[in-house]
DNA sequence: AAGAATTACCCACGATTACCCACAATATAT
DNA sequence: ATATATTGTGGGTAATCGTGGGTAATTCTT
């Protein structure tokens, strides 16, 4: 089944074990164009989880980071902010990846772990935190909801 | 006979076997355009059931949501909850498709699907479920039915 | 520099899934 | 009407997947 490259989508309930290893799941892993070469780009979400990237795509993000100038400090500090949490991670033979436990704690994260296809990333969330998350959202502008909706959906 | 490629239109009974495997009617697989690979994307319906759109279909869908910004909270929201329970689905050599069991869930399936063709997607349902939303949606609001009735119907 | 702790890499195994074959029922063709 | 192909449904088996743990290499500490 070809389907497009590094695109992301459903969700997976998996374990983190004692060494703080989750899996990709494998049809994510099936997703990732081989120019990535089994590595991902792990950092702080916008939202309590943890993003993950395909190496390319973080590396887009680089790139247009580097166009900044370094002279204004309101820079530096968006370029500190963006690269700070930021780490490679190759999955291993298992298709696993490691993550750290500064990651662990921002999001909360346990032992169990949900994985979410969201288009171009992938996010790892705490199922309670995200229920949370979801209420809060959905219910302040469900008009804009209702928008996109219209917008979008075929 | 050729008709209009991806378009579905017609209703099935079909049994769902203790795999979680239904037939895709063998109308809508000769519907289906080659550049679809024989394969689906199933996800959650905005009604109590399950949503089959054709693969290219939805990568128009997946277009769209990478052109949202990922720093709005409601588009990331949004994002979530259009691809998490979006999966591809290619059918096996039977014509059947697997449906996962959160899915059947969702849609309140158990043994027997009724599938419809929706004209650009396919729908599965319980019956019963259909039977009872019908009745509300239909009796709701009768009068916007016929003001469509009558832009639409030749 | 040696020991302790951490990390990277390998193996194992039960559970699940993907893929194949079989066959009865229905539809199509001759 | 009979033969032939197609369709819908059931099941089996081999490969893959998710998870746990072990050992060697590396890094850190003192």
């Amino acid at each position: 089944m070809t389907i497009n490259q590094d695109t992301f989508t459903g969700e997976y309930s998996y374990t983190i074990d004692a060494k703080g290893r989750v899996n990709i799941p494998a049809k994510f892993r099936q997703s990732l164009a081989p120019e990535n070469n089994n590595t991902f780009v792990i950092t702080r979400g916008m939202d309590p989880c943890i993003w993950v990237y395909p190496l390319t795509a973080w590396q887009f993000i680089e790139d247009n980071l580097k166009e900044l100038s370094a002279v204004s400090s309101i820079n530096r500090s968006f370029i500190r902010a963006t690269a700070r949490y930021a780490s490679p991670v190759k999955y291993d033979k298992q298709g696993r990846i490691i993550l750290s436990s500064q990651l662990l704690d921002y999001a909360k994260l346990d032992k169990d772990a949900l994985i979410i296809g969201m288009i171009n990333k992938i996010e790892i969330w705490n199922a309670d935190e995200l229920e949370k998350i979801e209420k809060q959202t959905t219910e302040m502008d469900s008009s804009v909801y209702d928008e996109l909706s219209d917008k979008i959906i075929l």
